[in-house]
DNA sequence: GCAAATCCGATCGTATACAATTTTTCATCA
DNA sequence: TGATGAAAAATTGTATACGATCGGATTTGC
């Protein structure tokens, strides 16, 4: 008896969860922290703000029209997506990924990712290639405008969009937060000139992807990833002056 | 300190990124907001605050002699971590993971634990088994003494354990939160009695880490996340009183 | 007696204020 | 001139206050 008011308290409560966030960005109920998240992602995502740049509470404030509280809350979403991160009494600063994190999160994305393009595959509708097709197409204007920012952006949002026709919520949200982060990685550590690379394998995929063919895009996204990682320069380079003999002892 | 100062500065900025968080569990910095962290997910995890369970920002405040900022805070760093689901002007719950949710959850510790388990034991030092044995005793000591969610929360520790020797971070910080949103899961749709077979597991994935038997560890893992995933009942089962007609209309 | 509209209490969202800590500045001295 | 240290400025950490919104109890009308 006591037990079924309890019982019918907590199903009231459950109400409006379950499966509740479908695809969400962050796990934040619709508000200006919300909003100012986006924003500030976008905006990482897009090369518009470097890595270790200080995003100080007052002026970001300023700039969205909120208060430090807002503020405050997004920065803190933003360094549980691994994009910000946050030192006592210092501040929050666009995280600076070290190699070894890169080197984890790319490793981390040919577990996941070609898993992902498999059941993607095996899933995808029509619909669904149109869609990628959009994408893909956004991603070629935005590299013929010469936008870099945006076009490496959009060449993410193509990732998670595969992510979300495979319709896997948890390993989604996974690949959203590896993806982001691989956009600082690349700011960081990109060498290679040719972005088209890119764009080939994004293709090869829709082919595997336009027959159903799960264990080939499986395959192509394995590679790709590979390839993405190859691009990156991840030699130890001792710090720009560790110590200042070092730096002035050139032989 | 006698370095040259406009390399200390450039190095304040650097400094605390990079490889800056090993094994946290919360992108907090210290403070009372991740004591408070620290404090609910343990709670939550040995089941002593049941899914669906109110977490009201003053009552939570009151209890941890915080103001309501902190424990916001708090509650949204859960939050991000899916152990607490919070909407709009009604406030935050204990997550209750839907039965699509724990299906995915196993899915995805089934594709990122065996590969864990494989570079833990390629990696195994001494020194870290004798780490695992004392899990292992630890559990066994709560389960004697019938501390079930003591119990349950040490058997996820065990597996973080492997991650952390395993030394990945990424993947690591992954797997932390598969866990933790596991524990929800079995709280709601647990129906095995014996828990033993679980330990069982857990030895053997001992015996596979003391002969650094990469490729058996990780068969090994993944049997045992799939016995884990048999062992829930995900059934869908229709709302207990979606009416009153039906729920006394007995057979 | 029951349904619907309304009111009230409780809780959250946001802004602001003050305290604590860090960073910068600048005067002083070797 | 460069190092040293203290004081000032700036920034974050935390608490509190007020307005907004939601859920439930009461009232009203039929």
């Amino acid at each position: 008896m006591h037990d079924d008011v309890s019982m019918a308290r907590s199903m009231t409560v459950q109400d409006g969860f379950g499966a509740a966030a479908t695809h969400e960005t962050f796990p934040l109920p619709p508000g200006r922290t919300h909003d100012i998240c986006l924003e500030l992602h976008s905006a990482i995502l897009e090369h518009r703000l470097a890595p270790g740049m200080k995003l100080s509470e007052d002026e970001v404030g300023e700039i969205y029209g909120a208060s430090r509280t807002v503020v405050r809350a997004a920065l803190q979403a933003l360094a549980h997506s691994g994009l910000v991160t946050i030192a006592r009494n210092r501040g929050a600063f666009v995280s600076r990924p070290s190699i070894r994190e890169a080197q984890e999160v790319f490793e981390a994305r040919a577990l996941i990712e070609p898993r992902i393009a498999r059941l993607a595959a095996e899933v995808m509708k029509a619909a669904d290639l149109k869609k990628l097709k959009k994408h893909l197409d956004a991603e070629h204007a935005a590299l013929d405008s010469g936008d870099m920012g945006k076009a490496l952006s959009l060449s993410g949002a193509f990732h998670i969009a595969i992510a979300d026709i495979a319709d896997q919520q948890v390993l989604s949200q996974m690949v959203r937060s590896l993806i982001s982060r691989s956009s600082l990685i690349i700011a960081l550590y990109w060498r290679r000139a040719d972005t088209t690379c890119e764009s080939h394998a994004h293709h090869a995929l829709m082919k595997a992807f336009s027959e159903k063919d799960g264990p080939g895009a499986e395959e192509i996204q394995k590679s790709h990833i590979i390839d993405l990682h190859s691009g990156l320069d991840l030699r130890e380079k001792k710090e720009p002056s560790s110590s200042l003999a070092d730096a002035l002892k050139p032989a």
